[in-house]
DNA sequence: ACGAACATACCAACTAGTTGGTATGGTATC
DNA sequence: GATACCATACCAACTAGTTGGTATGTTCGT
């Protein structure tokens, strides 16, 4: 066993711990006031590790955005509001799932490709097109519940279930860009709870019932493992 | 007269010229990544000029979402559908109009403090502070409209006006982030018209009449001369 | 002539990327 | 089953260029 390794994690971790850093870094500086030294610091790495496995900044940036997009589609692909059987409870127990992600410093819960593609949609392509695929990709997840919806009841307002996914995706990434500013989630969650009330009164549920999909959501989330670590 | 001048606007324009300079340079390349040299050769002025006029690059950027919320609120105050009789159909009108800003490069219809402070909200405060004055003081624009449609029709939701505003900014900006992502205008319209839906549903207009709102404005804007020149 | 509004030249600190080297774990050979 | 060989993972020191900021002029209106 080694000795002399200076990190805590053997070798072959170097990589996995700078896109780690990615995250934390990138998503309370931004892209570019996050240097190679920033996130070889907090990596607890050095640059020789950080060229070693990225062959420039940018390409570090674009592997990040795709690091960000699997470890967050998995942990939605895990969360309990895909139990509910009613396709349109699936779309609102996602939104609540959102809902309760927005707590803490804004560092925590908001988008890192929603703030990258701010920095690098018209100077790097590459970047810009991860950071699409990342949200486009995710926005794609809840398509296939949005049109069961729709069949199974069609929306007061003719509306595509693509169109509808990318508001949805709209929605909370500009309810982040209000939570920095302001520095207070609750603003953020009063966004997403209308977005809430839009998808109930888009489907014709036009009783005010508040409490109806949030106390289902909660409820399933009791049934499983709270699999809570971090937002999207 | 000045001949010997290197800019042809005389004495005493480095400054707004600085200002403008940032709303352009800021919107493409972000606040980190602009430097002071770009400001000043896009400005057309030195680095003497700049620091003349501001003491830090910090300093700048605050002025820059003054000025920013002085010129775009100029712009809105005179905008036509401040006619409409109807506060529901100003509400609306002010949707329509925001909507027809989206066209071209992201980088010419999207929000500068939108963009600038999901660098700074972090790590400048008071470009945090001067970034949310300018949202969220744009945002009370709309909060005596929405409280007065409120009360001559009672939303089917009960919602604060305040909120309200606040989504509808929420919504905007992030149509902006989704325009960035995909390089395509048409996605951040689809959104701000999925905006216009939640309103007119949550005053119980639930018939599907899409024309009605937009032709309104559309005539207002006809009678007057146009004046539109940019986007928030 | 005097201060405000610039311009020019410069610097110390920082930044992305490089270089040359070391540690380690696996594999083929005998 | 020891040894030579090699690829991968990593490190420390260095470099060329950039950045925000400064020090010192110069110009111009009044």
């Amino acid at each position: 066993m080694s000795l002399t390794a200076p990190n805590n994690e053997g070798s072959g971790g170097a990589r996995v711990r700078l896109l780690e850093a990615a995250v934390a870094v990138i998503r309370t500086k931004g892209l570019n006031a996050t240097t190679v030294d920033d996130l070889c610091t907090t990596a607890g790495v050095t640059k020789g590790a950080f060229f070693h496995h990225f062959e420039t900044k940018q390409h570090f940036a674009v592997a990040a955005a795709r690091y960000w997009s699997e470890t967050t589609s998995t942990l939605f692909a895990n969360a309990p509001f895909h139990e509910h059987s009613d396709p349109l409870q699936r779309v609102l127990g996602y939104i609540e799932h959102r809902k309760q992600l927005i707590q803490g410093n804004p560092a925590q819960f908001s988008c890192l490709v929603g703030t990258m593609v701010q920095e690098a949609f018209d100077t790097e392509p590459a970047v810009r097109d991860a950071c699409a695929q990342s949200i486009f990709g995710h926005a794609d997840t809840l398509v296939a519940d949005i049109a069961a919806a729709m069949k199974a009841q069609p929306p007061v307002i003719k509306s595509d279930p693509v169109a509808v996914s990318r508001h949805i995706q709209a929605v909370i990434q500009g309810a982040f860009i209000l939570a920095k500013a302001s520095n207070d989630p609750s603003i953020a969650i009063d966004s997403i709870e209308h977005l809430r009330h839009y998808i109930v009164l888009l489907f014709g549920h036009t009783t005010n019932d508040p409490h109806r999909a949030s106390k289902q959501n909660h409820d399933l989330a009791n049934k499983r493992s709270s699999t809570r670590t971090r937002t999207r």
